[in-house]
DNA sequence: GTCTATATGTTGATAGAC
DNA sequence: GTCTATCAACATATAGAC
């Protein structure tokens, strides 16, 4: 009881090392080869560990991925909805610029992004790989994590475009989160793009995509006869 | 030597079926499942046939992903390429219509999904799927596939629109795709869409984002400065 | 062509020593 | 907490009978 603390607590310091190891492990290789494509075995090894350590932090793969979606999910979706909430304070009672909404959504992806790279930067984002990854344990998981900030921004957006309606909304608001999970997926810009820093050259330009084609939804009659001369 | 023909060839006639039937049950599994989430042996049973029939006919379990593929994105890639050809036959020396491009690139699938669809018709579209899956069997494949019909479609978005940079009409290109492929790996319109005929729906609205995308590029400096005052 | 049986390796998860 | 050893289940692919 009346041990120095200094004395008192020698099992912490090196404890969550290897969880954390594990962690990041864990979002590269999961973002490079997917949930099924990834054994805990080789997992183990880059976070340069054994199989059962890995078990025992988690318990079983399904939580391990849980775990490292939540790390870096949560805060994209915080710093999200925080720039949104600001614009908002701002413009007051006016609707929001469409372009700043888009903004809002997609940049805190990329900065948060580039402030956790200290590896090659040119592996996949584990969230977009997660996204159109089929495996059962990942398509729950999918849903709960962004559903809630779709949830937010889909009024700012009817906000600042009443004419639509909100199912049209919706779509185009999916629509902009494929263009997301493409270029997070790699598959945009194999040429020179890439590098750590200047994700600002690819963001500039889908958010201008995404806001024009967000701003440019076809005009349907509000009723549901769309077809009709 | 002289035998009738109608005795000569017994076997030919119930050879193809099962061939096609792994095939089919491929285009299913793979889709639903992705390729590392499918095995040989689920795929063989869904077929209604033993393993080795499926390693007889086609060897491997990559080469069966190869054959699937091929079976479905050639046909698409072709009717893409006939129709931009019939659009630059009506337009003479014009440049042509961005919908019009963008159309005739996002249509063909849709039509030819729908034709091939007795199942479900919920199910995700193989190549989708594929265009997102990390497997190494996978990503080779990707990129024979669908680099030809990119390069074909290129010349025709810079004939429409000459003042952009190459490299800014390429890179809102596989934008394009990245809607596409999300909308087929069926993370759009969880709602009432989906339906088998009336994929019309949501096309149109792919093609109004998509064009509105490709119609709003960023206008930068033809120079490499970009962010010069 | 298709089957059964099998060879050979890998998987996720656990038991028990330390 | 981390290790080695091991389990049962599953993977791809092949061999040989019919």
């Amino acid at each position: 009881m009346a041990q120095p603390t200094s004395l008192a607590r020698p099992p912490a310091p090196l404890v969550g090392d290897t969880r954390e190891r594990l962690l990041d492990a864990a979002e590269q290789l999961f973002g490079e080869n997917g949930f099924d494509g990834t054994s805990m075995r080789a997992l183990a090894r880059a976070a340069g560990t054994g199989l059962s350590a890995a078990n025992y932090h988690f318990g079983s793969k399904e939580a391990l991925l849980t775990a490292v979606m939540l790390r870096r999910i949560n805060p994209v979706n915080e710093l999200r909805i925080q720039r949104l909430e600001t614009l908002e304070a701002q413009a007051g009672n006016q609707p929001l610029r469409v372009e700043d909404i888009v903004d809002a959504y997609l940049r805190p992806v990329f900065e948060i992004r580039a402030a956790s790279l200290q590896r090659d930067a040119s592996s996949p984002w584990l969230a977009a790989r997660v996204y159109s990854d089929p495996s059962d344990a990942v398509s729950k998981l999918k849903r709960e994590l962004f559903v809630r900030v779709h949830a937010r921004f889909l009024p700012a957006l009817q906000r600042a475009l009443p004419q639509h309606a909100v199912r049209d909304l919706e779509i185009a608001q999916q629509l902009t989160t494929g263009l997301l999970v493409h270029v997070l997926s790699g598959n945009v810009s194999e040429g020179e793009l890439g590098s750590a820093q200047d994700y600002e050259a690819i963001l500039r330009r889908l958010i201008a995509y995404a806001t024009a084609g967000l701003t440019h939804l076809p005009v349907v009659p509000a009723d549901g006869a769309e077809e009709q001369p």
